[in-house]
DNA sequence: ATGGGGTTTCTCATGGTGGGAAGGTCAAGG
DNA sequence: CCTTGACCTTCCCACCATGAGAAACCCCAT
């Protein structure tokens, strides 16, 4: 398989592909004379995992831990729950956040007439002038949190 | 008031006042003859305007608009209300996804027995061979959808 | 041999934010 | 007057994962 069959196959894009194989996430596939890169069923088989350990939101670093552990034959399950369960908590604090940013959000919004006039809680609320203002606490902001949020 | 005054009372770092500006989302600030730039309250008061409007996660190019109906003494709630919908309507949307990712990895690992034995329900969930995989549904993956998590 | 659809590497962009270097400025104290 | 330290200026780089696109090359079928 050349890298647009094993793209197809894995749903990961020719390009991410060749990402990974750069930043050492996958090896380094083999190549044809010509150059091409060249993929077994068992590198397609990675590349599916990794592509579903995305999917849950795992950033990469982790990913890279997991898919050595699932080569591990001789894993410790506790390491791969503990990874996860570290995911979880991460991604619960996600939607604590977001939950409470859409809460405050809509609770404006539904104060507002949204009509010609120009009056409005939301910009009240923005503005600082608000009798209850509501912004949402600001998150902390920790640089490596979650990853692929709408990216 | 030098940028980091300004910094300190609209609680937007020195280094982003001068991004905003850079971007157009503020007017350039006035310029001491040295080449320092000055702020007064009303500025502050913009700032501090942005600030609360990213708490919510609202992305920047929509920030851009609210600042311009705030100062529009003319507009019309409606405007507003719309954009405040728009992106609780999004914020619903990211909530779902990251819960579909939560609820779904939170049961394998409480299915993962967690102790040195290596088989492992998640493992063989991200491997394709679990009974009844439950891996979330791929988000679409929007380019520029929400901003602001964790970064 | 030619054309269309692969592939290769390369650079650039995203979105906001931080880090840091190299150099100018200001105020206080000697 | 000079030093020191804290500020400011501009400019570049990094993040994270992904996509877009260019220029060149390759493979296969007509």
């Amino acid at each position: 398989m050349n890298i647009g069959e094993a793209a197809k196959a894995s749903g990961v894009s020719a390009k991410m592909l060749r990402y990974y194989e750069s930043i050492g996430l996958v090896p380094q596939a083999g190549r044809t004379a010509a150059g091409y890169r060249t993929y077994g069923p068992r590198e397609v088989d990675t590349l599916r995992f990794i592509r579903r350990a995305r999917d849950f939101g795992i950033p990469m670093d982790r990913v890279k831990v997991l898919v050595g552990l699932w080569q591990d034959k001789a894993r410790s399950s506790r390491e791969v729950k503990r990874i996860a369960q570290q995911h979880v908590a991460e991604l619960d604090t996600k939607i604590v956040e977001l939950t409470a940013m859409r809460d405050a959000l809509a609770g404006l919004a539904k104060a507002c007439h949204g009509d010609a006039r120009p009056d409005c809680p939301i910009l009240q609320d923005l503005e600082g002038t608000a009798p209850n203002p509501s912004h949402p606490r600001v998150p902390p902001r920790s640089p490596g949190s979650i990853a692929r949020f709408g990216g």
